[in-house]
DNA sequence: CAGTGAGCGAGCTTCCGCTTGACTT
């Protein structure tokens, strides 16, 4: 039996931290805390000093016993959290749970994974940090108080199934806030001017220094060009030079993987979290910049070998964000030796990504020559400015470049052709083209990250989860949006002659942003009426200055908590007890061919719009209608609230039974012989005629031939079909898994009964009932996945 | 998904931060 017990955080970490230390020490890892306030309304005693009772987990159960058992035959207890609140708390809870013994117990720390750090904390034990381990369960208790005295007077006056809490209420009011910024915001136009002369046999642009408001403006500056000499006035060359990033924390990841991938922040931690099980990366979950001297100096070395001595740039980097804690390093490759990895194409792209960044962190800076020629117009004020770019020395720029949030009007730098001062330039043309002014942009799951981080609300490994809570609630969608059009006019003087031309734009478009709901938005504006200081910006970092304090010992976490939770429960109870129930109603207009008022408003099943009031006689019952998806209830228009009762509708009649279009939760769809076929993009379910529906409809019948792979005669009910992941089988509504070995043409009924019967599903009724109360609770729906799992493998 | 929207009342939901798997119709 080993002599030292090491428990840290991470499995991945034990494994590595192990093979530093040799045999006497054995190193195991906890998972994380394995403990946490009980589930129910009982987990505070607010009553009495706000004394939290805490449980262990139930998948913490196993581990626990197995870390007691381990720590009883040990001599000395190393407790290797992380450095930070919460690690401070893991060793704390584990020092209580496992019942450690204080002489036989150390608390160690270190920021990197690497041999000399490793050691150096063994050489330096300390004890438990009592005032961070408050700090921490301050800041639990606070978190568990807040959410779960909030999301019931959500279900009181909104609707079931909401949640609350200080991040996540906080990052749907950024979104809903965004929106409303962009619903309202108010387009000018203005002409911008671009010439574009020959030099040399080659294209040169240059814009005008001012832009004009009007057309009429614009128009009299180009007729004043007409017959004008263009003469090079001025060049002017700057030497600047640009550094690279510093290497990639959580948030920073999440933002390139989105940016240069498209990946959502989901998608990137979990291939991350394969890089670093697999040993190629450092922790994933990281708030710091910082880089190990190892890491430095072996990227140092390996830059010199390859790119040369004058491209090693050994930097180190500090964070310049208040709330971070910096327990871990950077993300970075363990090894700057492996250049390329064995894995899935999307492990291979993210590791070249964070593999590139480190490596471009510890690179030269990059020089450039900028260059400007002004341009001077006979008889005109204004000048005209070309610039261009030499890039002198590349440095950095050799592996990596950031991209950034906003290049959608990208200029790309651009060399200019070898001028003189008082050269007389070839005008091909000069364009006035109107452009418009651009409300801030939506939302990406990334950017929502990075703003977050900004307010230091949140935590790496909550970035990802809370985007998907929010999107989970209903409060916020991602989606694509098609954009709008719009006109501008184009003014060109080419050969002398100005010419005129009315042009089309597609602007607001939208590729995975985050829109608020209805839902998002009620709730929103429901929580910044009475809980002002939750919805605050500034809630967790002012609450954060207190946990800090408390860290300091300066204040005791219990009484920060009570001065808190007073006024806070008071408007909970007075809001739960006073506040009216929100639907969003809103009164959008009048029916012109029934003279009734039309409304908006969210009900049972969503936002719906109503034609009428409502009446107890039965032929005066208003109509109902349900909002499109992307339609909300504060900006739809009576034409478009009009436009959703047009629907359904009979397109004609085909093979005796009638075709209607309507909209569904899926889209656009069309019904024949209770048959459902989607309408396509390209077609417009208003407007859609006979002979196209019944193409869609012949279309559909020949994929669904396709999609059915086998009946039996034994059971017309079974079929086996081609889905997403193969071949499967259905009976009715149900489906069932084939075994990956299948060959479905050797498949016979025997087989396939026996499977339908292994996995035994009740009559279809319960199974939809049973659904529904497992979507609710993910812990007993995997409980019960696992065991009908199981079943199979029998 | 498949055209619902009254009102009542049961019993359910919910937080943030540490960790990984399990597994997709």
């Amino acid at each position: 039996m080993s002599k030292n017990l090491v428990i840290v955080e991470s499995p991945a970490k034990a494994k590595t931290i192990e093979k530093f230390l040799g045999k006497d020490f054995t190193v195991k890892s906890c998972f994380g805390h394995i403990r946490d306030l009980a589930k129910g309304d009982d987990a505070i005693d607010v009553k009495g000093n706000f004394k939290p009772n805490y449980e262990v987990s139930d998948d913490k159960k196993a581990i626990v016993a197995e870390l007691k058992k381990l720590s009883k035959d040990a001599d000395l207890v190393w407790l290797a959290s992380d450095e930070d609140r919460e690690g401070e708390a893991i060793s704390w809870h584990l020092s209580e749970v496992l019942n450690l013994d204080e002489k036989k117990t150390r608390r160690i720390v270190f920021h990197e994974i690497t041999k000399p750090a490793i050691l150096k904390a063994i050489d330096n034990p300390r004890g438990i940090d009592k005032n961070l381990v408050d700090a921490q369960q301050a800041r639990r208790v606070l978190d568990r108080l807040v959410g779960f005295e909030l999301s019931p007077v959500l279900w009181k006056k909104v609707k079931g199934n909401l949640s609350a809490g200080r991040v996540q209420s906080v990052a749907v009011r950024l979104i809903v806030d965004r929106e409303r910024e962009i619903n309202n915001f108010n387009y000018s136009s203005a002409f911008r001017v671009i010439a574009r002369f020959n030099v040399g046999g080659k294209q040169m642009e240059a814009e005008l220094g001012k832009r004009f408001e009007t057309e009429a403006e614009a128009k009299a500056f180009l007729e004043k060009c007409v017959g004008a000499n263009f003469t090079i006035k001025n060049l002017e060359v700057k030497p600047s030079e640009k550094s690279p990033a510093p290497p990639f924390t959580t948030s920073t990841l999440q933002q390139e993987a989105s940016r240069k991938m498209g990946y959502g922040v989901s998608i990137t931690m979990s291939i991350a979290q394969k890089l670093y099980e697999n040993g190629l990366i450092t922790y994933m979950r990281t708030d710091s910049v910082n880089l190990s001297e190892l890491a430095i100096a072996s990227a140092q070395n390996y830059i010199s070998s390859n790119f040369g001595e004058k491209y090693s740039r050994p930097m180190r980097y500090t964070t310049k964000n208040d709330s971070a804690q910096e327990a871990h390093e950077a993300i970075r490759p363990t090894y700057f030796e492996n250049v390329e990895i064995e894995g899935t194409p999307q492990e291979k792209r993210l590791y070249d990504l964070i593999y590139k960044r480190a490596i471009a962190s510890q690179m030269a800076k990059a020089q450039i020559e900028k260059t400007i020629a002004t341009i001077a117009i006979d008889g005109v004020t204004e000048q005209l400015v070309a610039t261009g770019e030499v890039l002198k020395f590349d440095g950095f720029l050799k592996v990596y470049l950031e991209s950034t949030d906003d290049d959608q009007e990208d200029e790309g730098s651009k060399m200019l052709p070898p001028l003189a001062v008082g050269e007389q330039l070839v005008l091909n043309q000069i364009q006035a083209t109107e452009r418009f002014t651009r409300p801030a942009p939506r939302y990406t799951e990334a950017s929502l990250v990075k703003r977050l981080e900004e307010l230091g609300i949140g935590r790496p490994s909550t970035y990802a989860p809370t985007i998907s809570t929010i999107q989970k609630r209903g409060y916020v969608v991602k989606e694509d949006r098609e954009g709008k059009e719009r006109n501008f006019v184009q003014l060109t003087l080419e050969k002398q002659v100005i010419s005129r031309e009315d042009r089309t734009e597609k602007f607001a478009s939208e590729k995975s942003k985050l829109f608020p709901s209805d839902i998002g938005m009620i709730v929103t504006d429901f929580l910044s009426k009475h809980f002002e200081q939750i919805m605050d910006f500034n809630f967790t970092a002012s609450v954060e200055e207190e946990f800090d304090k408390i860290a300091r010992g300066q204040l005791v976490w219990n009484k920060m908590i009570e001065k808190f939770y007073g006024p806070f429960h008071a408007t909970v109870t007075n809001t739960s007890e006073n506040a009216e129930r929100q639907n969003a109603e809103r009164t959008i207009g009048i029916d012109p061919e029934t003279g009734k008022t039309v409304y908006v408003k969210v009900g049972r099943y969503g936002p719906f719009a109503q034609i009428g009031d409502n009446s107890d006689d039965e032929a005066l019952k208003p109509k109902y209608a349900s909002l499109r998806a992307g339609q909300l209830t504060e900006t739809i228009t009576l034409e478009e609230a009009l436009d959703l009762f047009k629907l359904p509708r009979v397109v004609g009649n085909f093979e005796g039974k009638d075709i209607k279009a309507a909209i569904g939760r899926f889209g656009p769809y069309l019904m024949h012989d209770s048959k459902f076929i989607s309408i396509p993009k390209t077609d417009d379910v208003f407007a859609i005629e006979f002979d196209r529906a019944v193409e869609l409809i012949e279309g559909k019948r020949i994929s669904d031939a396709n999609k059915l792979l086998k009946t039996f005669e034994e059971d017309a009910e079974v079929k086996i079909l081609n889905g997403r992941w193969g071949p499967y089988i259905a009976k009715g509504r149900d489906n069932y898994r084939l075994p990956k070995t299948t060959k479905v043409e050797e498949l016979t009924y025997e087989v396939v009964a026996k499977i339908i019967e292994a996995e035994a599903k009740p009559a279809s009724k319960k199974t939809a009932a049973k659904k529904v109360v497992a979507a609710k609770t993910p812990a007993k729906k995997t409980a019960a996945k696992k065991t009908a799992a199981k079943k199979v493998k029998k």
